[in-house]
DNA sequence: TCGGAGCCGTACTGTACGGTACGGTTCGGC
DNA sequence: GCCGAACCGTACCGTACAGTACGGCTCCGA
């Protein structure tokens, strides 16, 4: 384990634009929460059979892996250009990235999720844990490890080992946030307070990682 | 939510010696995992009846509920005393801290816990994840943060809100470590590891906030 | 117009598990 | 030695839910 390819093995065709509705169903179902995701909820919110379902996904198992990746897919931001890097734009480019993904981790979607997944860890078979670790936070690392050696060859910043940085950035952003969403902590989290905590993350990055200019 | 008492409400006596073992078998089977925690399974391994159990722990959700309140109350480590506060100290108090929690979030214990917590937290009733948050995240804060207004009070450390350092300091301690290792991940961490992890986290957080003492 | 594929809705089966009931055993008090 | 309380082991009940079967509808191609 330990990272991998950007969707990970299995890949199979992509869904039917039924079967997407169908996905999208289970989706709404999973973050409504409340009762507990049963195979009939889901035909029934989908407005299809059971055995439709058992058909194209083979059993629970498949239709929650199919609805995590299909969630996935949809998430894959556009890529940033990196060259001409100066300070600004280096800036820029870490507080979007820091913005995206705490708007990534408080959204309801992802809270819910990320609880399936969590919850599957334990009981394993499966990879759902694996999945939800590929498109989160091994995504949003191999989108941002460029820009920190982009910025690094612009002798805007230092550093060693570009994961390890990556990592401290990961840090300063996400603190205990997540964590606590998962717990079920009601936290306060508005778009102008996740531009406060993506600015303030990036500044105290570039305090430890930064350079002036040479 | 946010925060709460040590204990949360509903204190209820200690459990007896005998409930103590129940517990112990619950704890047992949830860091084991693989199949499913049943009630049959824990009176099988604690060789009790089922009778006993939902006599002692009213049903299911009264004994998760016990168990983790059980991890919990032998967690909290000894009170470390602050006076006096020099460099070295400071530095050293943040170490501890840091490994501790390290150490905490990466035990198998902590892992299962958090996992059955952050299952339960998503079709809620019951506190669990409001007890394990109240027990790691909360508990570990309240015994900071002491730490760094005594640094502050010694001219070592500058920030004006406390819980915002120590969410900081909470962040480049733990980074993705915990989502991590929820989401199955198998994150090597020794103690050495965790040693020398620690004892950057405080390294840059002082970096962060610290200031020559004038 | 017919036949068949694909799918919906619903009814059905099997089973796992939460919760209860009960007989048998141990043990402490009298 | 006797009684009752606590508790063990096991058997039992009800239900929820994964997975299957099937009749009927729609649509498409021949």
């Amino acid at each position: 384990m330990s990272a991998s390819a950007a969707i990970l093995d299995t890949p199979s065709e992509p869904p039917s634009l039924r079967q997407q509705a169908v996905l999208d169903a289970v989706l709404s179902l999973i973050v409504e929460g409340g009762d507990p995701l049963t195979m009939d909820a889901v035909a029934r919110r989908a407005s299809c059979s059971k055995e439709t379902l058992y058909k194209w996904f083979g059993d629970r198992d498949g239709l929650l892996n199919a609805t995590v990746r299909w969630q996935a897919s949809r998430v894959h931001a556009g890529r940033t250009e990196i060259d001409a890097l100066d300070a600004a734009t280096l800036n820029k480019n870490l507080r979007d990235f820091a913005e995206s993904w705490l708007s990534v981790i408080a959204s309801p979607t992802s809270v819910a999720l990320n609880r399936i997944a969590v919850a599957h860890a334990g009981s394993h078979k499966s990879n759902l844990g694996a999945i939800v670790l590929a498109n989160g936070r091994v995504a949003i690392g191999a989108r941002v490890k460029p820009v920190l050696e982009a910025g690094r060859a612009a002798g805007l910043l230092a550093f060693e080992d570009t994961e390890a940085a990556f990592r401290t950035f990961f840090g300063l952003v996400g603190r205990d946030i997540q964590i606590r969403l998962l717990l079920g902590d009601a936290l306060p989290l508005d778009a102008a307070g996740i531009g406060r905590d993506a600015a303030q993350a990036v500044e105290q990055f570039l305090a430890l990682y930064g350079r002036a200019n040479p």
